[in-house]
DNA sequence: CAGCATACGTCAGCCTTGTTGACATTCCAA
DNA sequence: TTGGAATGTCAACAAGGCTGACGTATGCTG
């Protein structure tokens, strides 16, 4: 795997950017990076008596209202014991709302309340404004490359998520 | 915060790479990612007693043999306690050692043993062919765009960390 | 030298968030 | 009508964060 011989030249092209250094700095800038990512919104949560799987929940369910809790199951990856905890305090706290399937009554279709759509726009309002420093401070073509290669990076079954919801639900 | 308003033209230059929906995927393209990110080294550790945290450890012990405790600690964004929690499993099972300071005795200077350089090396093996393959699908100046984006979206103790360690500690 | 600061380790207790396993309910569909 | 799917819930547990408190060894400074 890591035979250190990566800075060869294949088909015409330098490949000096898949060198194990170039690799290693690629995952140290991942860590770091994500460390910032959600820095802003742990803030803002650590204050009430949420987390950041409440964040994750909240967002997921405003990007696609109505949105089951199978599918949440399925873009966060998680247990739907753990989905389920974090969903009942968000419900009786009154965030969220759950309704009862109208063709599939078996089915609970989520939706955020007004103080959850809120909570929500706090959350992403703080973790946007550092996106969008760093978006300008790296330009359009760096944008460009760093969806390319997050997208590349993803499992197959992220990847399809992520498109989805990128395209329009 | 949110105005909608992003596609304007500044300075000439458009700017509609920094509207709400642009900045949405870039948060949701981080999520996923770092999910595909730490997938396979955490398969790897859930055969054994490890978790991430040991995987974060290791992997900076391994980046900077003989670094101190409190180097460390900076570094991971952790309380001594909970890194202490995590380095005493690694010493007592022998993949990393403690060496008491020459210059100053108080300090502890951390070295990844035999063992422990080979689960390092298991742990980044597996990480990087995923890096890898990423870089390699999205090419070279989209690699470059996505470590500019990275290191913007940092905070300031963190990007100096990245540096130092990408620069030569 | 005395006293304060620093580096580290450790104990105890708490929280969030993940896990498995078991079981009840409801309801669609074959 | 019966099996399976979707959901909810209880219990128990583990990893890995956190705070607070305390102890020891060492270094620095007045």
């Amino acid at each position: 795997m890591s035979d250190g011989r990566a800075a060869q030249v294949y088909g015409g092209e330098s490949l000096l950017f898949l060198t194990d250094e170039q690799l290693r700095q690629g995952i140290e800038a991942m860590f770091f990076a994500y460390r910032g990512f959600t820095a802003d919104p742990d803030r803002i949560l650590g204050k009430m008596a949420y987390g950041r799987a409440h964040h994750r929940a909240v967002h997921f369910i405003n990007r696609a209202p109505g949105t089951t809790v199978n599918n949440l199951l399925a873009i966060l990856g998680v247990t739907k014991q753990s989905l389920n905890r974090v969903l009942r305090t968000l419900i009786s706290d009154g965030l969220v709302e759950s309704r009862v399937g109208t063709v599939d009554k078996r089915e609970r279709h989520l939706f955020l309340t007004e103080s959850g759509l809120k909570l929500e726009q706090e959350l992403s309002d703080a973790q946007r404004a550092r996106m969008r420093a760093a978006f300008r401070d790296a330009g359009p073509e760096a944008v460009a490359g760093f969806k390319q290669v997050l997208e590349a990076m993803m499992d197959a079954d992220m990847r399809r998520a992520y498109i989805k919801l990128r395209d329009g639900a």
